[in-house]
DNA sequence: TATTTAATGAGATTGATTCTCAATATCAAT
DNA sequence: ATTGATATTGAGAATCAATCTCATTAAATA
């Protein structure tokens, strides 16, 4: 299915389906939750697949633009990136300590945005909410 | 008062009130509301004071730990500021548009989350959340 | 298969940020 | 005000993610 949306997308804008594009759209998969390029990267290397760090960062560019991945935010380890299609929305709380990032999703606050785009007469394309913070884990390691 | 809280915070810390840390303090007054790193360095530079890109950088990683500034996110642009002693916690919406920041704030919000933090288990320290999309402005040009 | 042209990889480049270190400035004690 | 211990500074080097360059290679279609 994922493979049927990139294959309509590239063909649509005259792209081409590579062996470089096809080993980091697979790879991407072996992701539960963010990633950043790097670590694709690297990913890739272990396994024996000769793909250059460039393409990594090209390709990626490529799945953002046909919705199969979205970046969620740059961070001093680089821009970091997860799968989205097929994936219900949701925000982010992220551990200060472990750095675990826990997916949650409120239909509330979702509401009460759209609430406030009217009021503000903003239209609102999409957002990001992200909760910092101590998982349970790191809260008991501390007492 | 503010300068009074820098004083404080330096003199605990063993470090000292420099010409460098008050040309950036100051300035960093000159702004409304999101700056980044160079474009504080460009204006001391303007005005003809001489402070160095590192010293800025240094600056700005104290006034965050002291509390008068806080990071927003990174952007292509190097990492957004903002003023926050004195300023009620806001979140923004982000015209991708026009750049405008609009912020905004709501009670309900707030309070969902909370709960959503004490559901799962999670201690909330802070958080951010932007909406990008289109300021009213943007939407009529479009038009 | 040949032809056209998009894509690739290696390495250079950019841009933000941090680091290094010798020279300088601050501040507490005198 | 002077001194002395040491924190701070600035210039430039170093780092790191990300992008760009360009000669070579490889898709895709006729």
């Amino acid at each position: 299915m994922e493979k049927r949306i990139l294959n309509k997308f590239l063909k649509d804008k005259g792209l081409r389906l590579t062996k470089a594009r096809e080993a980091v759209f697979q790879r991407t998969f072996s992701y539960q939750g963010h990633f950043n390029p790097e670590s694709l990267y690297l990913r890739l290397k272990e396994t024996g697949i000769k793909v250059s760090r460039a393409s990594v960062y090209r390709t990626l560019s490529l799945l953002c633009e046909c919705g199969l991945i979205e970046k969620v935010r740059k961070t001093e380890e680089g821009t970091l990136y997860e799968y989205i299609f097929g994936h219900e929305h949701h925000d982010h709380m992220h551990c200060l300590s472990c750095g675990e990032i826990i997916e949650f999703y409120s239909e509330d606050i979702e509401r009460i945005q759209e609430e406030l785009c009217k009021e503000l007469h903003f239209k609102g394309i999409n957002h990001s909410l992200e909760i910092r913070g101590y998982c349970k884990k790191c809260q008991k390691k501390k007492n």
